[in-house]
RNA sequence: CGAUCGACGGGACCUGC
């Protein structure tokens, strides 16, 4: 039965469910790590239906659920959005042990996020007796992602005064609630200590540094970021171009491509459906016939989302004929 | 000696009707 769980384990993280099922199927006796892993298979395969199914059917035939079955379950509930099924597991917790394994709160909580009960999600925070990085990472984005930035940012703050050391999880999080809240002063404060600590050297934490300063209109220090990357990417491109746009400076934004597509880079869809809004807010082609050119060699003409983004641009801009024929281009026309 | 936690890891998603 252990090797059959390494099995069940393999073939689900290949992505074939079927043969871990088999493999499940034909045993006997299983135990609660077979179970765990076929559940969190499915769990991790986006079958979550499946995965609670199984849990049900894991009571039914009597084998007791231990610390990994419910947190894999759990995490299915959260995908499903099955409040009152979580609900559920979390007053089996309850009434099993007084006191909660740290992974386990940590699932509750982000089961609790998934389903929109945020105030249930930081009670079981706040009942851990010792939470982790992780505990923290998880509440943090749980208030982030349903806007509540300043939240968010709040107990950040308590991690700091705790013994934890905040990871990049945790800094991608906080340093976009700044952006979302425009808190420039806090914004600036979690750069510094990033920088420290010798993160901020990272690409991605560096655009998302960017980005931040650009919500909070800090031009200067967007720049400064920017220039300061060990390199750029097509994230680092986009994120300069959506903020010379959010500033409503679309001339800068149509130069600051221009300096792009002069050098021989691979641009991505979202550089274009950034370059080709500001041309729309223009309202002049200008270098329109440029970007169609440079959308044409990276074939992407006939894509629906920058086909209908060109062909929009060329109706605004007055060039009816142009837009009718990349509307004959386009592959699907949705 | 098998199974579990924040990772769609950073940019577009208030395009039109």
């Amino acid at each position: 039965v252990i090797i059959a769980s390494a099995i069940v384990n393999m073939y689900a993280k290949c992505g074939n469910l079927q043969e871990a099922c088999r493999v499940f199927n034909n045993l006997q006796d299983r135990d609660a790590a077979l179970w765990s892993s076929l559940i969190a298979g499915c769990t991790e395969l986006r079958q979550d239906d499946l995965a609670l199914d199984l849990f049900q059917r894991m009571l039914f035939e009597g084998t007791k659920p231990n610390d990994f079955t419910f947190s894999c379950t759990l995490k299915a509930c959260g995908n499903a959005g099955v409040l009152e099924q979580g609900r559920i597991i979390h007053d089996m917790l309850l009434r099993r042990d007084f006191t909660l394994d740290v992974i386990v709160g940590n699932s509750l909580i982000h089961m609790y996020a998934k389903c929109g009960a945020l105030n249930e999600a930081y009670q079981v925070f706040d009942r851990l007796t010792v939470p982790s990085v992780i505990s923290w990472g998880t509440i943090i984005d749980a208030f982030n992602d349903y806007g509540y930035g300043l939240t968010a940012l709040e107990i950040f703050d308590k991690l700091e005064q705790t013994d934890l050391m905040p990871d990049q999880c945790h800094l991608f999080t906080v340093i976009k609630a700044c952006g979302s809240t425009e808190d420039l002063s806090k914004g600036r404060q979690i750069h510094a200590n990033a920088s420290r600590r010798g993160l901020s050297s990272d690409v991605a934490i560096g655009n998302t540094l960017v980005g931040m300063y650009l919500k909070c209109r800090s031009m200067e220090e967007a720049q400064s970021v920017f220039d300061g990357l060990p390199y750029w990417n097509c994230v680092s491109w986009s994120t300069m171009l959506t903020g010379y746009i959010q500033q409503h400076q679309w001339a800068m934004a149509l130069n600051f491509f221009g300096t792009l597509q002069e050098e021989d880079l691979k641009l991505d869809k979202v550089i274009f459906l950034k370059v080709l809004e500001a041309c729309s807010n223009l309202g002049t082609v200008g270098q329109g016939k440029l970007i169609h050119d440079k959308i044409v060699r990276h074939c992407l003409e006939a894509d629906t989302v920058i086909g209908s983004a060109l062909l929009d641009t060329y109706c605004k801009c007055g060039y009816l004929h142009e837009a009718y024929q990349v509307f004959g281009r386009l592959a699907c026309k949705d």
